[in-house]
RNA sequence: GGGCGAAUGGCGGAACUGGUAGACGCGUUGGACUCAAAAUCCAAUAGUAGUAAUACUGUGAGAGUUCGAUUCUCUCUUUGCCCA
């Protein structure tokens, strides 16, 4: 017998692969197409653990759909602008495109071991010249539709990176990369109107019946719809400020109104910043971030002004207006009335400053003299002390009608207020796509005119300090156009511009004039599968819709409107954690188990090492497993087991290097078998009762491989391999024709192929026929059985099973029941009250 | 605090629209082979009682609907994620 070396037959499959371009998808536009995508990679050195899983899952799907006979597309490229490069480049004195493109060809070889099925001739690159400078064309585009604008607007400041963070980038006030405080800084932005498809890109979330309803949950409330008014309210105490307009979606309780609370960004700042304490107010409110996060957790902190404001509804009803730190500019009017009875953040302010708390709305069961504790009532009931609001329902009626009555006496309009603001997309890094704009010696912006695109990244370039390095070369900067200078725009764009569109530049990736072609754009959109973390549930997939719409603004040349029809979100690898006996963290191969209860340092076995949970792999914790190593050392396929077998796609999943080792084995003794098989195939003696048994049991397993690969229960499945297994290893101890064998072991094979390619295409080879048989039909009369195994329960207690011929009625059963002598025992000397049955399949007697 | 999930043996996890709970894998135990070990193969493996057939208990806790609930409803506990 020999074994099977994967070594040998994976390398050879792959370079069969390559040499052949098996995976190019035709070019025929009529046939039944599928768009199979996988979130492509930051080429970042090395490919981990979750893209093996990731694009695992993503390979599976599509050779699945090339058996079924569809024209697939499954691409491949790299997400490779971005931060990190900069920094690798800084730190050692390197190029960052070198840096990019040497990790570049790392990753692709390393995928290329993992035997995907990729048309690697549509690779593609977002930091090469022939992708972003149609990006640029799309900027120029959008900026033409007036889709992109500029303002002067506070961002988060990343003082060790020195750029600019989207919200999202900050995490707890702190730079996701660097971990540093961020700070409040005003710049000259480039921002995509996204806002303005805010209640299109809410509205259509509700057609994408195949993305999991928690990403579409998620979402919602990012664009975060809200249903409120506007309030006019009167100023006591100054000559010049007669008025504040202030957003609430809970006018129903503004009888609780006890201040105004401004945002330090108000207009009406100007008022007071000549008042040093003012200033003083206006720098602690800088240290906290913009984040609604950070705001909800730092310390509410007001300053209070002389101005005393009128509740619209009552006049003598007065109270203070402040600054304070929790009132954003960008929401509402940058204004908000605070009624700390029925609003915790509004509580805590009063509380702090001793003002007034009213209480308003009450439980439905309590009475009219309820009042509000320390802790604010936000639930339902009703309004009280509230004059003509008294007695609404809240919130059902409440909202409403009290905004009826403040539109008819002219206090207040009903608006609608998002919580998804406006694209930032500049960032102060060189290595982007350099933002098209060039601005006159006035400092009036413009575009680049069209034919002179792209606008090329210098590539001989001084990273050593920090900063932007584009704004310090001087030679790049300067640029003359039609006699007239012109000073270029330095600010790159944000790299989820470039994953924005990535899926429609794969559809024609040579196209050298436009990002795409609408005809091949119409066939293969929109992606019928993406896969990939859920990390990216918010920001790229909302970006990436954002600009499918955004290019289709004023164009009607686009058959479709959501880029993913279909969406999987894959749980992340996890691996348990290890610090040594000073809490440093160590990495699995630095520690050694014996029972694995007990954990040591390698070399010094009396030195415990403690064992933390298991977490997602992560450099930082060290409990990383590095993907080339393992497949190394176990094989491509034994790792594709593995990685898809432990738990299901959606859930996060343990690594463990004994289910690794499992999965190795099996192969090799699936390889046993497969010879056992070959051994086998001449056989001319049959056994009926023996080919029944094979024919159903591959049928049935046709069926339960088409549920789940539907399903995307891809565990399962592993599962079903290993059913498989056990099964035919039995089933060849018996006699059974060669032929018959043969032709149901190649349904076998086919189906299995997806997960385990290599190892599948040699056993093809070894049986010297067509490879690609089909996905194998279901032949529904080999699944017909004449006997059916019938439970038979008394009074809801499985007691037995009976044997008996299928579509069996009640009153034959019963019968049967009666002359079996394992089960009429229980019958004796008792009566039948009442049964029911279910055909085919179950019994309960109530006795 | 709000929203959305989850909870099943020692472990990861199966169970189609309510109908045999624990598939499959890991681990563990016993056995075969071997001078021995590894590898491989065979068998057992939810718990309790029993030599056994079998019986009882069991899907986070408690109630409910039902002939029958891991599955549906309500309450609670723990936990994960997202938003605050």
């Amino acid at each position: 017998m020999n074994r099977y070396n994967f070594k040998v037959v994976e390398k050879k499959w792959q370079k069969f692969w390559l040499d052949n371009k098996s995976f190019k998808s035709s070019k025929n536009l009529s046939k039944k197409k599928f768009y199979c995508l996988e979130m492509f990679p930051y080429p970042s050195g090395k490919i981990h653990m979750g893209h093996v899983r990731n694009y695992t899952i993503g390979d599976v799907l599509s050779r699945h759909k090339i058996l079924q006979n569809y024209n697939v597309l499954h691409p491949m490229g790299w997400d490779s602008f971005g931060m990190p490069a900069e920094n690798a480049a800084r730190e050692n004195n390197l190029n960052p495109k070198d840096w990019t493109e040497q990790n570049i060809s790392t990753m692709k070889r390393q995928l290329q071991n993992l035997g995907l099925s990729i048309d690697w001739d549509r690779e593609i690159s977002t930091c090469s010249e022939e992708y972003y400078k149609h990006q640029q064309l799309f900027f120029i585009e959008m900026y033409e539709k007036g889709l992109v604008y500029r303002k002067e607007n506070y961002v988060n400041w990343d003082p060790i990176d020195r750029t600019v963070l989207a919200n999202e980038q900050v995490i707890d006030g702190k730079g996701w990369r660097s971990g540093a405080v961020v700070q409040r800084k005003k710049l000259n932005q480039w921002f995509f109107n996204i806002s303005k498809f805010s209640d299109e890109l809410l509205k259509a979330l509700d057609n994408l019946d195949m993305w999991p309803n928690k990403v579409k949950v998620m979402q919602k409330n990012w664009i975060g719809k809200s249903f409120g008014c506007e309030v006019d309210f009167k100023i006591e105490g100054n000559s010049e400020i007669k008025n504040i307009k202030c957003f609430t979606t809970r006018p129903d309780t503004l009888f609780g109104f006890s201040f105004l609370a401004l945002s330090v960004d108000h207009p009406l700042s100007r008022y007071f910043d000549k008042d040093p304490e003012f200033q003083n107010f206006k720098n602690e409110c800088a240290k906290t971030g913009t984040t609604e996060e950070s705001i909800a957790q730092g310390e509410k902190i007001g300053f209070k002004t002389n101005l005393m404001a009128l509740n619209p509804f009552d006049p003598k009803h007065k109270a203070p207006v402040y600054f304070a730190n929790f009132v954003l500019m960008d929401y509402g009017f940058g204004a908000v009335f605070g009624c700390p009875g029925h609003d915790q953040r509004d509580m805590d302010f009063a509380l702090k400053y001793n003002l007034d708390i009213k209480t308003v709305v009450k439980p439905e069961n309590e009475s009219d003299e309820f009042l509000v504790g320390k802790k604010a009532y936000v639930d339902g009931g009703e309004i009280i002390n509230s004059k003509f609001l008294n007695g609404f329902k809240v919130p059902e009626e409440s909202i409403l009608k009290t905004i009826e009555i403040l539109e008819e006496k002219k206090l207040g309009v009903k608006k609608i207020n998002f919580r998804l603001k406006d694209w930032g997309v500049s960032r102060q890094r060189y290595w982007g796509c350099p933002i098209p704009i060039i601005y006159d010696e006035d400092g009036n912006p413009k575009t680049v005119p069209k034919s002179d695109l792209p606008v090329k990244l210098p590539l001989t370039i001084k990273l050593g300090s920090k900063g932007n390095p584009l704004d310090k070369d001087e030679a790049w900067k300067k640029v003359s156009i039609d006699g007239k200078n012109y000073i270029r725009e330095t600010d790159t764009l944000d790299t989820f511009v470039d994953s924005s569109w990535y899926f429609l530049r794969f559809c024609s990736p040579n196209n050298n004039k436009y990002g795409f072609d609408y005809d091949q754009i119409n066939y293969w959109m929109p992606v019928d599968q993406y896969i990939g973390g859920v990390e990216h549930a918010i920001l790229h997939l909302l970006y990436s819709r954002f600009f499918m719409r955004a290019i289709g603004y004023k164009n009607n040349k686009f058959d479709f409107l959501e880029p993913f029809n279909g969406l999987f979100t894959q749980g992340m690898v996890c691996h348990q954690t290890y610090k040594d006996k000073n809490g440093a963290w160590l990495s699995p191969d630095q520690v050694i188990t014996n029972d694995g209860k007990l954990y040591f340092l390698k070399g010094d076995t009396d030195q415990k090492v403690i064992v933390g949970p298991s977490e997602s792999m992560s450099k930082s914790k060290k409990n990383t497993i590095d993907p080339e190593n393992i497949i190394n050392q176990y094989g491509a396929d034994a790792v594709r087991i593995f990685i898809l077998s432990d738990s299901p796609p959606e859930k996060d999943v343990q690594w463990s290097e004994q289910g690794m080792i499992a999965s190795y084995k099996f192969l090799q003794k699936l390889w046993n078998l497969h010879e056992n098989i070959l051994r086998k195939s001449k056989e001319k003696n049959n056994n009926n009762i023996v080919e029944q048994k094979l024919e159903k049991f591959v049928n049935e397993t046709i069926v339960k491989f088409n549920y789940n690969l539907e399903k995307f229960n891809y565990n399962v499945l592993i599962a079903s391999l290993y059913e498989t297994y056990n099964f035919l290893s039995d089933i060849i101890k018996f006699e059974i024709r060669g032929e018959i064998l043969i032709s149901n072991y190649k349904k076998v094979l086919t189906i299995i192929s997806p997960i385990i390619p290599h190892f599948t295409s040699e056993c093809f080879e070894t049986l010297k026929c067509e490879k690609n048989i089909g996905w194998p039909d279901v032949d529904k009369e080999k699944i017909k059985v004449d006997k059916v195994n019938f439970v038979i329960q008394f009074n809801g207690k499985k007691r037995g099973n009976l044997i008996t011929k299928i579509n069996i009625n009640e009153k034959d059963l019963l019968k049967e029941i009666m002359d079996d002598s394992n089960l009429n025992k229980y019958l004796k000397d008792k009566k039948i009250k009442k049964s029911f049955f279910v055909k085919n399949k179950l019994i309960n007697i109530l006795i």
